[in-house]
DNA sequence: CATCGATCTGCTCATTTGAGCAAGTCTGCA
DNA sequence: TGCAGACTTGCTCAAATGAGCAGATCGATG
């Protein structure tokens, strides 16, 4: 009929959201009286303050008190020379995984990093999972996210869109850079082969150039997401126990020293080095649970971490270790 | 009987605080289900986030989205040549009173302060009463806050306690310093004696020596505080008028062009001058209301403001009438 | 060791809030 | 123009929440 009573510009949703937020975390009127207020309906509002959370105009920050947290924390950077720890004693109240606590802690510390990464290498596995659904939407803007191991869930080949990778690179409104092959391959020859083809190539130089790393720490297990997801049989799980393997970064497994284990398993495995990874800046690894103690400690040792994320039980354990 | 099973040891209490908030307000969990996992009360888990956010382990920030007022800030402070202004566009909405939203601003950029001020000076008024009153618990430790002019309600004298000044050092964890006379005697003569007096003059040293003062901008009216305090009476406010007075700051009348009028008048008001305001690093003036634009504007051209604290009705007025 | 005041606890009940849904609205495309 | 699909809107109703209160607990004091 006529033209629109109020021009709903762009910018005025956020300016409403903004308001909205203002009214009911500052001056503590109930929905309703901001309805009331801003011409609304109570739904709108609701709505609106659930949008301004998620979009960060409403940011809510927990100050940690938790002097036994802090005291691990600053004693795990001076045993093992990193750069940053964080501990967190949330949600091991009762049983309860402590896996979204660490991941949202690892996800605000890169979320934070100052300058924000252009280049982010990756690994994959459940803790990388946790993390990058823990990475706010817009949490950076023009990522570029690229796998440092390959990533080729052994026969599926579904699931890209699942791939922690990927979902750090849509939230960050970036691209990512997939290492579609499998982790470990068959015979050292086949490395070399991929590794030489110009795609897998440059994916791997890619890789190399980030400044940044992010990672979990695997457990050799029989359930760890590397045998289950086909590319170690039961056999070569024990062998690699005989060896003297606790655990795997980047697909590389280590002795409780820091020493790569089984170096013919090692020239099979797909992606980044250890020596390559120790040359970024910033090498971020997460880890939670006290099974996981040995296997952090291998790589705390053999150097490829700078910036430790755990949960306080794991801290207690490692510190009673080393 | 026996001994307390679970010792609550100080820093406990904020510990649980601070657990509670998180899976909260980052785990979105029911209160309900953080008093099971805590093995808790649904109501005891109520109150600790009360309590969270009342100490500041909860801080709930927003951002604020507006452009209007952002131009609005960048305008008036090249306008004027201020080192910072504030605008804010909340509670105007529809009819309610600007003040809170502007008082918390007010209040949010004092406590901001780097470094926090030692020694603050104040003014009184309405708009005072209300930042003391946004400022939070513990906004800061050890303040010392002293009154920049005469204070002392004509006649009464109790309502100390809630004096801005004394509100500001009870929550800032300092002591104040009042200044207990009148703020306009009858003769030039008495004022003289007074400040002569060493308890006032003591007062007036502090006063000068603070490198912050905080004060609001007075509206020349009936209904303005130091005509309701029975500083001024009816024919005083008529004879200021017709000298072409629109408002005061710390006591002192001021023109539309900023000069002091009525130096007779001026020459009994306790307190600091103007000049020795203007000496001060950080002088931040808070206003609110249409009503107050030229009283602003004269305020701000006689350069006594470094940081002005104003709401978007009044900021826009003021860049029209300028 | 009794008493008083202050604080803390768990409760009832009214208010506040969000999940989920059906109807309405917009947008791109044929 | 007409229509499918995505999104938005206002609603019902159940769940979540906070105000206020009575009893318990603590701690100082005479």
């Amino acid at each position: 009929m006529s033209i629109t009573p109020l021009a709903p510009e762009p910018g005025d949703q956020e300016a409403l959201m903004s308001q909205v937020a203002y009214l009911y975390y500052e001056e503590m009127l109930t929905q309703e009286a901001i309805a009331r207020r801003l011409q609304v309906t109570r739904w709108k509002v609701g709505r609106l303050l659930r949008a301004a959370r998620e979009q960060g105009i409403v940011e809510i920050s927990i100050r940690h008190v938790d002097s036994r947290s802090v005291e691990l924390e600053q004693e795990i950077v001076e045993l093992f020379g990193l750069d940053r720890a964080f501990v967190t004693g949330f949600g091991s109240a009762s049983g309860n995984s402590t896996l979204p606590a660490v991941a949202r802690r690892a996800a605000h510390h890169l979320a934070a990093l100052t300058p924000t990464p252009l280049l982010l290498g990756t690994s994959w596995g459940r803790t990388m999972t946790a993390v990058a659904s823990a990475l706010p939407e817009g949490w950076t803007s023009d990522v570029h996210v690229v796998q440092m191991n390959g990533a080729l869930t052994a026969g599926v080949v579904e699931g890209q869109q699942n791939d922690p990778a990927f979902q750090m690179s849509r939230t960050g409104g970036g691209r990512c850079t997939m290492l579609p092959v499998p982790a470990i391959v068959d015979k050292p020859e086949v490395r070399e082969g991929l590794e030489r083809d110009s795609t897998i190539a440059n994916v791997l130089t890619l890789a190399r150039q980030a400044p940044v790393a992010l990672f979990g720490i695997g457990l050799l297990d029989e359930d760890s997401v590397l045998a289950t997801s086909g590319y170690l049989d039961r056999d070569q799980v024990v062998s690699l126990k005989h060896a003297g393997a606790v655990g795997d970064v980047i697909g590389r497994f280590l002795s409780v020293d820091g020493a790569v284990v089984e170096e013919q398993l090692d020239s099979r495995t797909l992606g980044l080095s250890l020596d390559e990874l120790r040359e970024k800046d910033e090498r971020i690894a997460v880890a939670h649970g006290t099974a996981k103690v040995f296997a952090t400690l291998a790589a705390l040792r053999a150097g490829v971490v700078s910036t430790l994320v755990i949960d306080e039980e794991l801290a207690q354990a490692l510190v009673e270790v080393a």
